[in-house]
DNA sequence: ATGGTGGTGCGACCA
């Protein structure tokens, strides 16, 4: 089975270039984010034509993730579980930003998480050098410790998963071309790159880094400056994998390729081959 | 070096 991540910067301006990767690289199952666009606004018989099946959630206008695939899916599910708020307070759940969705396969199951994490800039902090409540960056650190009790909870229910998506984050320093000037940035921080660890940490594989050691390997490039031509990027697209996961992975790839085509999303697809 | 480009949806806001 084929599983791919892809950030695709809006559905409507990339209907083409999305179906033209789906042709060529012919991936089983895909997570989308930046889909930029309400439930009712997604071609979905268009989608459905090229033989997938597809569950969005979407928001006007910004965010938005979605699944398409060509196997039956079972148990969607929409937004990321808040145990904190649970019930008292849906603003933090205003941001369509995580679908999750279990495959079957006559080999056996595996649930998929597609997240598109928050950006996290500007980087507000008070005196101490603290992230000031309600900003941004706060936002990113909550939802990523909300995402880690997610993964906890899956990882006690010792189903195979893998967590996809755009993380908005520089893991270490050979992930950007240029590290020092993302070091005060919210994709790169201390903070982030902390949580980020601390998730691994709880047991999960990071796929490229599992299948390749390549330096230079970027998952984004800025449109502005001649980014991609100086491959002046970052890899911040990432595909997590539980133990039982892991075991299963055969490949973990990354189509740098769609990046110099026509109207290209700023973000390529990072794809995993697995043995179910 | 100041978003310089690009997306959404029609005025800003987001990355």
């Amino acid at each position: 089975m084929k599983i791919a991540s892809f950030n695709i910067n809006g559905i409507k301006a990339r209907i083409e270039a999305l179906s033209e990767w789906l042709k060529e690289a012919e991936p089983d199952v895909v997570v989308l984010q930046e889909i930029k666009s309400i439930d009712e606004n997604f071609p979905k018989s268009h989608f459905e034509d090229l033989g997938y099946i597809v569950e969005t959630h979407g928001q006007k206008s910004f965010n938005g993730v979605a699944i398409l695939s060509r196997l039956p899916l079972e148990d969607v599910s929409r937004g990321l579980p808040n145990p904190e708020n649970a019930g008292r307070d849906e603003a933090d759940d205003i941001e369509a930003r995580y679908i999750e969705a279990t495959v079957c396969t006559d080999k056996g199951s595996l649930r998929i998480g597609g997240l598109y994490l928050p950006n996290g800039n500007p980087v507000d902090l008070d005196q101490n050098g603290k992230p000031i409540v309600g900003s941004k960056y706060d936002y990113k650190l909550k939802w990523m410790a909300r995402l880690h009790q997610h993964a906890q909870a899956l990882l006690t229910e010792e189903q195979p998963f893998i967590l996809a998506g755009d993380y908005n984050l520089i893991p270490q320093e050979e992930d950007a071309k240029h590290p020092e000037k993302w070091s005060d940035d919210a994709l790169f921080r201390m903070e982030s790159r902390e949580a980020y660890r601390k998730l691994l940490s709880l047991g999960l594989t990071d796929a490229l880094r599992a299948r390749n050691a390549e330096p230079e390997t970027f998952t984004f490039w800025d449109y502005q400056r001649g980014a991609f031509d100086k491959n002046n990027g970052i890899r911040i697209d990432h595909v997590l994998m539980s133990p039982q996961a892991a075991d299963l992975l055969l490949d973990c790839q990354i189509d740098v390729y769609t990046r110099a085509k026509a109207k290209p999303s700023d973000h390529v697809p990072i794809w995993i081959q697995i043995d179910l």
